[in-house]
DNA sequence: TATAATTCTATCGCGCGCAATTTAAATGTT
DNA sequence: AACATTTAAATTGCGCGCGATAGAATTATA
């Protein structure tokens, strides 16, 4: 695929690329972060909250491009667990304000290790991770739009 | 994120660039497959098939980066919507073999339509979708080695 | 101050998605 | 032939992930 031309091959398709990656990460996380107790989700949740504790759910699921019905039960397992705590919105009480236990904080001192093992596991270099993540946004915010 | 170190923010790390977006991707195919009757997982497993008819689960599952333990129930649900016909081996009882019926054929026809309207969405020149996809295969290999 | 519309979370049903285990068939060994 | 080993697929249990819906709290409007 060198043309002008849309992709004919089914593994040339981006739905493809980006679907077989995804899982092929998610599955590489796995043995890591089953020593911390955690699934793959639950970790990325978990580094947003490592950046800006006390997010309320709307917030986390928008960040995470997810809906709140996934988001929901992800968080009870997590409070479950003892790593965050869900509370209701003292002025709103319909809003739900996610907060790290210290049990929570504490796991993100294993996340830099987590990241060196996983960024040396993709073979690509730091420029290409870097013209990765920028495609991967440009893809992202150009379906926002429709 | 322009340094030669690795990344501390949340966002810049390559898991949630890949995570997001393949969920975006998902999300966006939806309203398009749904009017097939398809989700975008049985989706990408179809398109393998009009490539290349009659292959086996091990195959396909090898192609999809997944494993056969989710492979099977969503071809079970092809064949009940008649789309394919799963059969044993003749040489080896052991394997499953999948054949398209004129009806998962047919639904070839709209595939062109779809991707289309997918690359747009994108915002993507198609020279950038080339360089994600070549990105993104480089990181699937890397992996594979571990 | 009713009451209507909106907002936020939670629940439900279905389809993935994986690891671990099981079943069945083919192959290898004695 | 009898047995163990290997290989391929299916099953099970658990956790996402979505749309659709419901329910509770807030805000807007009359």
């Amino acid at each position: 695929m060198t043309t002008d031309t849309l992709p004919t091959s089914a593994k040339d398709m981006f739905c493809y690329g980006i679907y077989t990656a995804s899982h092929v990460v998610n599955r590489a996380y796995i043995p890591h972060l089953k020593k911390l107790g955690l699934t793959y989700p639950q970790y990325i949740t978990l580094t947003l909250l490592w950046e800006q504790d006390g997010q309320k759910v709307t917030e986390l699921a928008k960040q995470l491009w997810m809906e709140t019905s996934t988001l929901t039960p992800l968080l009870k397992r997590l409070e479950t667990q003892g790593h965050l705590i869900r509370s209701r919105g003292k002025q709103d009480g319909r809003e739900v304000i996610i907060n790290l236990t210290t049990s929570g904080q504490e796991l993100k001192k294993s996340a830099p290790k987590v990241t060196a093992c996983m960024v040396k596991g993709t073979a690509l270099t730091l420029y290409e991770l870097e013209k990765l993540q920028a495609l991967l946004g440009k893809l992202r915010n150009g379906f926002e739009e429709i």
